[in-house]
DNA sequence: AGGATATTGAAAGTCATTTTCATATTGGAG
DNA sequence: CTCCAATATGAAAATGACTTTCAATATCCT
């Protein structure tokens, strides 16, 4: 797992290599990155770093995630909810979610099977697997008791996923 | 599968049980959405139409997409690119991609297995599944060789699968 | 220290999608 | 069949996440 030490550092080395410069403002946002849980937007991260560090721009927060995009160190997520996640990339490689189209609740879940499928599958057809992307939509266990006591209530007529949890 | 004419049928009696009306617009929009292939956008139904049907607009095609999807005919994508991809629904639900980011192909694989897996964690989690979604990300078997050829080409700092196939 | 080069934030721009609103169409009641 | 209330349509304007522009500022190499 990635610490936001480790994280950090990672970044500065990736800069160092590519010839930019490390500023005040990217180190607060990666290790706000790395602090952070999983699916996080730029806007969320951004609300958290304001708390400590009100001089920072949203544009900075994008324009870093971009960066550790390119880094390899964050993975771009889209639930269908409108709003880019980004996880740290090596949990990203091994985990998947299930998503709730109800009260958007995301769970992670792994597989050891069904990596080795994925493996299976690219490779009979040729193809370098960069990243994973598992998403079951469905109903959680609440909401799917729910719809069945009130069958016709309001099934969400918003885009797949939307409303989903921790919505900046 | 759904033919052109079920899938017309389909909507019709959704409207009906609704009580929303059908119209020349809609008759049209669905039409061409079960007569195109797949991964489908709303851009790419509006050119389609306007050849036979000028007069008709692109919001009035977004509006159908959403009955569609309310219908349950229709199942919405995002591959990364910015642009909602639709497919009629059954085959959504049994078919998965491979995402090359670097030239945006997508290649459509089935695999028994992984469906059977999904469907297990699903139980274990107590989740309903209502749609499935993986998609790998990676290169093709071209691009892949292209890359190793070229170490240091631009490896595409654009979102993830983003120039994808067919972009409107 | 000094200066080339990269970075920052505010504001403006982009672009897919949605909303607004005035006009037109639909379909059931009479 | 005709009316009419409800729904649909399309043009234009709005939305909202994200990106670009640009002038001012910070970084780092020598």
């Amino acid at each position: 797992m990635i610490t936001p030490d480790s994280g950090v550092q990672g970044f500065a080395d990736y800069l160092a290599r590519a010839g930019l410069k490390s500023t005040r403002q990217r180190e607060r946002i990666v290790r706000a990155f790395f602090a952070a849980g999983r699916h996080t937007s730029a806007e969320e991260l951004y609300r958290q770093i304001r708390i400590q560090e009100p001089c920072i721009g949203l544009v900075t927060v994008y324009r870093t995630l971009k960066l550790l995009r390119q880094a390899g160190l964050a993975t771009e997520r889209a639930f269908g909810d409108g709003y880019a996640r980004f996880d740290p990339t090596p949990a990203a490689l091994t985990h998947h979610h299930l998503i709730c189209t109800r009260c958007g609740m995301v769970q992670e879940f792994q597989d050891k099977d069904l990596r080795v499928l994925g493996r299976k599958v690219a490779r009979s057809l040729s193809f370098t697997i960069t990243e994973h992307k598992l998403e079951l939509y469905g109903l959680c266990r609440d909401c799917g008791r729910a719809e069945r006591d009130r069958p016709h209530s309001n099934s969400r007529t918003a885009r797949i996923g939307s409303g989903g949890e921790a919505r900046p």
